[in-house]
DNA sequence: GGGTACATGTAATCAGTTACATGATTTA
DNA sequence: TAAATCATGTAACTGATTACATGTACCC
């Protein structure tokens, strides 16, 4: 907004685009897929407008290329680096949340039929355990790179929750038995 | 909407509301406070106006008290429960998110300074801990109790995870010495 | 009877989603 | 050159949040 605070997907663009540097809305887009998608996904719609508006408040700067598709590249801004620091610095302490529709179904399970929960089961774990595949393939192509520390930190982190959450719904079918 | 479907919102006030019969707004805050509110949470004024919407599609019954401060009680109606049922049976694929604001500033913290890292850790591992006292309160007053056995399993996984979650702060705190 | 916590709501705003639309590149 | 995929955006809508406002009950 036109004052100072950072929504979280601002930090995400703003964030990425000190990463990676200059970049395209589809760069972008292409960026979080690789990195913050599974924990905060977005449509590509809202990179448009975060992006254009981080432009007009300064955070950005926004070059039309010349030729062809006249594609807009984003560059962070001196403003836009220290907002980012700001933003990181700034403290939380609400804890994490999870959203799963599938969670919050099986609270309701008693008033579901056994069918539909161990379905719900069944598709949840087949999703967990493909993000775990992904996962995996990134942990590894990454580890080791000291530059790239705490995206690894935050990858292994998911790793673990995918598993539990593989688990959990894994028992969940044979305890049904 | 005027539509047949349900946000998770919506799904949460109807499922609260079968399960514990006539309710106000009220209730239906606590309610949610004391169960799905950790993994869900939404400000108590979205409750109003999503039970005024779901009364206007006939999936609750609204009664005004006569007396006294003419609150409002919502009932679960015969097309309600069967909007719940149905909304429970739908499958959903897509696996649980990690919405963590703490997370996401770790995987940035490339460009924060150690202080700022150091201070999140505090935080997030306290934020963590209460949340695990609390919800293990909740478990030992539920567990044995066969009607909800769904909402423990819903409760124990938090627990994991909420463990999970101070675990990695503190190991991130140890870590940087 | 005055303060504090509990309880109930409304209004305005905005972030985020959905749906649509089309241009540019590659490949068969 | 047609089809498919990659890339780029806009418009409309609405769910969700924020901020405000006030009423009621209890307790000191």
């Amino acid at each position: 907004m036109s004052n100072g605070r950072l929504t979280p997907v601002s930090g995400i663009v703003l964030g990425l685009v000190k990463r990676d540097g200059p970049c395209t809305p589809y760069d972008i887009k292409a960026a979080v897929e690789r990195s913050v998608g599974a924990m905060w996904p977005f449509p590509h719609s809202q990179i448009y407008s975060e992006a254009a508006r981080l432009a007009r408040e300064g955070l950005l700067s926004e070059e039309i290329e010349e030729k062809g598709r006249r594609r807009k590249i984003y560059r962070i801004t001196q403003s836009g680096s220290s907002a980012l620091r700001r933003w990181l610095s700034e403290p939380d302490d609400h804890p994490a949340q999870v959203r799963s529709l599938g969670i919050l179904k099986l609270f309701f399970g008693a008033f579901a039929s056994t069918e539909d929960i161990l379905r719900l089961a069944q598709l949840q774990e087949k999703a967990h355990k493909e993000r775990l595949a992904t996962a995996r393939g990134i942990e590894a192509r990454i580890q080791g790179r000291e530059d790239l520390r705490f995206q690894l930190l935050v990858l292994r982190a998911g790793i673990r929750f995918d598993e539990a959450q593989a688990r959990l719904w894994s028992d969940l079918k044979d305890g049904s038995r």
